[in-house]
DNA sequence: CGCTACTTTGATATTTTTCAATCTTGGTGG
DNA sequence: CCACCAAGATTGAAAAATATCAAAGTAGCG
């Protein structure tokens, strides 16, 4: 079978009532995925490219085909914390009262599609299956917020870490991850800022866990897990 | 004008385009609140009830009319985690796989829909509206998901009870509170739940706001705000 | 009116943050 | 091809904050 370009236009989510893995699965036909790539514009952008700034008016919906992107935000004390990050079939953008209410801005060279907003919300209005899966897909991002917010409560860095690094390989395709190496494209820093901790605590959380003989990195942007268990047991609860 | 009951079922949320306020309003015309009416079973539950256990099959999505639920998490180590809280207009009982992701308990009496969930997919998948409008709900569940991640990366217990505070009185309609009067139905332990934080930091976080002259508690269950704008600051970053 | 559950308060211990210095890595230019 | 530079990452020591354990105080409810 053909495979498919790594840089089409396909949104992913686990459906609410799939009968399969849990893997998030993609959720568009081919006949959506030409509806929406007719009116969509695709962009190749490099790393370090802003798609748009927080609290500017938001015109366009994006969908990530292909790279890594961080959805962040400057707090008035000059820290970043970092919302969200954004992989192959994830959608960004959702505006709150016509303003992004984040920052986005690519991590590594990327493949990106935007959609004009009111194109958009026209499309959904009148194709309810269209709409259907666009809610899959929120609903899908909703419930790995909770999970994440879930994680969030506890106070222990490696705990927090092991957690973010399942979260990141869930994000991915099974099929595309080289064995049980999990891409970490961000910098530390950016990891401190999505889980709310000092990049010092990353460091050192990582750092421990590697002594531990749980993971193994090669280079800083990629991570070989040779524990699963004790990852995932560290990952659940402590 | 003739008051529309508090017990009807509405779904309350931010629009993606709204040039309003910000503030929540109701999604649903009369004549989709009826459809829905007409295939939802409205309960009357007391404090205490379980209205659905996490990763159980999941054959219902709820609709809170009145009072207060609590969406949360046992984690193995036996704490718990809040997930959730919800009030009038709130949707809950989002599946994934099939199965339920937490546990949904009220608090208070309340008053709540119950919607068959093959019923309500078929209703969305055939009504482009009533589908755009739970994506509406949806996408500002996620939004108010992400600012409480903002949130939470903090650590300081006082600046997360501020935003609390400030995350509950956004989910009531302005018009319903009595003054600055923020109510707290939920219990001191719940909060910590909810904030990643032990009980007692909670309690000691608002002891000191009230020493501070920013707030004034009218029994465990009510607190009035006194310096708004502190508040806000405090809430906003540290 | 008294019980029970919840909340507040107190003292110690654990953890992370912070501040600072050193070390790596990836890229650049000689 | 190698050395250097700069940004990012790691490591170290001290300080701040919350967690934890324990006890006393309140409030609501029968």
């Amino acid at each position: 079978m053909p495979r498919r370009a790594i840089d089409a236009l396909s949104i992913r989510a686990t459906p609410f009532d799939l009968m399969g893995n849990g893997e998030p699965v993609p959720l568009l036909t081919s006949a959506q995925r030409q509806q929406l790539v007719s009116v969509a514009t695709k962009l190749t952008v490099r790393a370090g490219h802003v798609l748009y700034r927080e609290d500017t008016v938001a015109t366009s919906i994006f969908v990530c085909a292909d790279g890594a992107v961080k959805s962040f935000r400057e707090l008035p004390s000059g820290t970043r914390r970092v919302a969200m990050f954004l992989f192959g079939g994830d959608i960004f953008g959702l505006a709150e009262n016509g303003r992004y209410v984040n920052t986005a801005q690519a991590i590594v060279p990327s493949t990106i599609y935007r959609l004009p907003v009111d194109v958009l919300t026209a499309l959904l209005r009148q194709d309810p299956e269209l709409d259907f899966q666009f809610l899959c897909k929120v609903t899908h991002e909703l419930r790995e917020a909770q999970r994440r917010i879930i994680a969030m409560g506890r106070r222990d860095a490696t705990g927090r870490v092991a957690m973010f690094l399942l979260m990141i390989r869930r994000r991915h395709p099974s099929g595309r991850l080289q064995g049980n190496a999990i891409p970490l494209p961000m910098s530390r820093s950016d990891i401190a800022g999505y889980l709310g901790l000092s990049l010092e605590a990353v460091s050192r959380a990582t750092g421990s866990m590697v002594k531990d003989g749980m993971l193994a990195f090669d280079g800083r942007h990629s991570v070989r897990v040779l524990d699963q268990e004790r990852l995932d047991k560290l990952a659940a609860d402590l």
